[in-house]
DNA sequence: TGTACATCAGTGAACGCGCGTTCACTGATGTAC
DNA sequence: TGTACATCAGTGAACGCGCGTTCACTGATGTAC
C-alpha cells in the first residue's frame, strides 16, 4: 500500500496535477485514471479528496485564476505607469502560455462548460474578472492621460487582448512554427502606437 | 420505411447538418445519434453515406473552410482598397459568428484534434491558409501605400484578427451580454488608426 | 516502553452510461424481360 | 403495360470501449492505555 498523505496536502497535490495534465494536453488528458496515475494513486482514490470530477475542474479552475491575478497584482507593483504595465502583463501571459499550453482550451473549450450551466457562469465569471482587472490598469492610464480617453475602456482592453490571442491561435494552428514573440513584439508596437494620445491634439 | 435518397444530396445533407449541431452547440453535440435525428435516420443509417465520424468532421471542416473562403474572395470583388476590404471581411466574420456560434471551437477545442494526428494537421493548414488569404490582402494594401509598410503583414492580419477573437471569448464568456458590434467598431478605429500611413512621414 | 485499538487514506473489482461502430436484415426503387 | 428481379438506402439489435463512479475491503498511522 501506497503512504498515507494529509488531506490538504493530497488535494493540493491532485489539483496541481490536474493543472499540469490540461497543462499538457488539454481538458481531454483530464481523466481520473490519468491523474490517478500521476499522483501515484488509483482512479477510485482521488474520491478520498474530492467529490468528484466536478470538484476537481473547479479546482483547476481556481488554479487558473490565481495565476492570472497574480499576475496582474504584480504589474501593478512593479510599475506605475499604464503601458509599463501592459507591457509587463504581455510578457507575463507569454510565460504562462509556454507553460501552459493547454489552458487557453480550459476557457474556451465548451468541455468545461457543457456538463453544468454553473461550471459555463464560473468561467464566465473567472474572464470577466481578469478583463475587468485590465480595464482597471487602463481606467488608471486614461486618467493619469497616459492612454487615448477618447475611447472606452473596454475597448482598449480588448485590442490589447487582440495582441496574443491571434497569434496563439496561429502558433497552435502551426504547430508551434509561428515566432510568437517576435510576433507578438511588432503587434505590440502597433497596439502603443494606437492606444497613445495623439500628438496633434 | 423512411423515403431513399440520393446518395449525394444525402452526404450533402448530412454534411450541413452535422455543421449545424456544431454551430448550435459546439463539437459536442456532434454525435452520431443527435446527427441521425437531424436528418431523420437512424444512427447507422450515416454509415451508408460516411465510413465513420472522421470523414464526417473533415466534411464539416470543408463546409467551414468554403465558408471562409468564400469571404475572402467577395471581399476582394466587392471593393479595391485594403481598409475598405478588411472592414468588410470583419462584418462578414461577424455575421459568420452570430450565425455559427459553435464554429470557433471546432477551431479552438482539441477534440477536433486529439483523435488523429491528420484532422490536427487539417485545421492547422485551414486556418493558416484562412490567414494567407487575409495576410495577401494585407501585402497589396501595403503595395499601394494604403497601409503602412513598415510592418510585417502577418503583424497587421494579427492585429486584425485581434479585432474580433477577445471580444468574442468576452461575449462568450459574459454569456452575450457584450455588445460585440459596437467594442468591435471602437477595436476597428484603434485598428486603423494604427495601420494607417502616418502622416509625419 | 509495549500493546490494543480506532481512524481513514488507499485499494481493486464491479457497475452503468453514452458513445461510435458492426452486421444480418428489410423493403422501396429503378430496370430488364 | 405488367411482372420478376437486383440494388442498395435505411433498420435495429448488439457489441466493445473508455469513462466517471460505487463500495466493501485493507492495512499504515497516530493515539490511549
Amino acid at each position: 500500500m501506497r503512504r498515507k498523505l494529509d488531506t490538504a496536502a493530497r488535494r493540493e497535490q491532485i489539483a496541481q496535477a490536474a493543472l499540469d495534465l490540461v497543462s499538457e494536453g488539454g481538458l481531454r488528458a483530464l481523466s481520473m485514471s490519468n491523474l490517478a496515475g500521476k499522483v501515484d494513486l488509483v482512479p477510485s482514490g482521488i474520491y478520498r479528496h474530492f467529490t468528484g470530477k466536478g470538484e476537481l475542474m473547479d479546482a483547476v479552475l481556481d488554479l487558473i485564476g490565481r495565476r492570472l491575478f497574480e499576475n496582474t497584482a504584480s504589474v501593478r507593483e512593479e510599475t506605475e505607469d499604464a503601458l509599463g504595465r501592459l507591457r509587463l502583463l504581455m510578457r507575463r501571459e507569454m510565460e504562462l502560455l509556454k507553460k501552459n499550453q493547454g489552458v487557453p482550451n480550459v476557457v474556451f473549450s465548451e468541455s468545461m462548460c457543457a456538463d453544468s450551466p454553473e461550471r459555463a457562469a464560473r468561467v464566465g465569471r473567472l474572464v470577466s474578472a481578469y478583463f475587468g482587472e485590465i480595464e482597471e490598469i487602463v481606467r488608471e492610464g486614461q486618467r493619469k492621460g497616459e492612454l487615448r480617453n477618447d475611447v472606452e475602456p473596454l475597448a482598449v482592453v480588448l485590442m490589447f487582448k487582440g495582441i496574443l490571442l491571434p497569434a496563439v491561435v496561429l502558433w497552435k494552428a502551426t504547430g508551434g512554427t509561428l515566432d510568437i514573440a517576435r510576433h507578438s513584439e511588432a503587434a505590440w508596437r502597433l497596439f502603443r502606437d494606437a492606444v497613445t494620445p495623439r500628438r496633434e491634439e
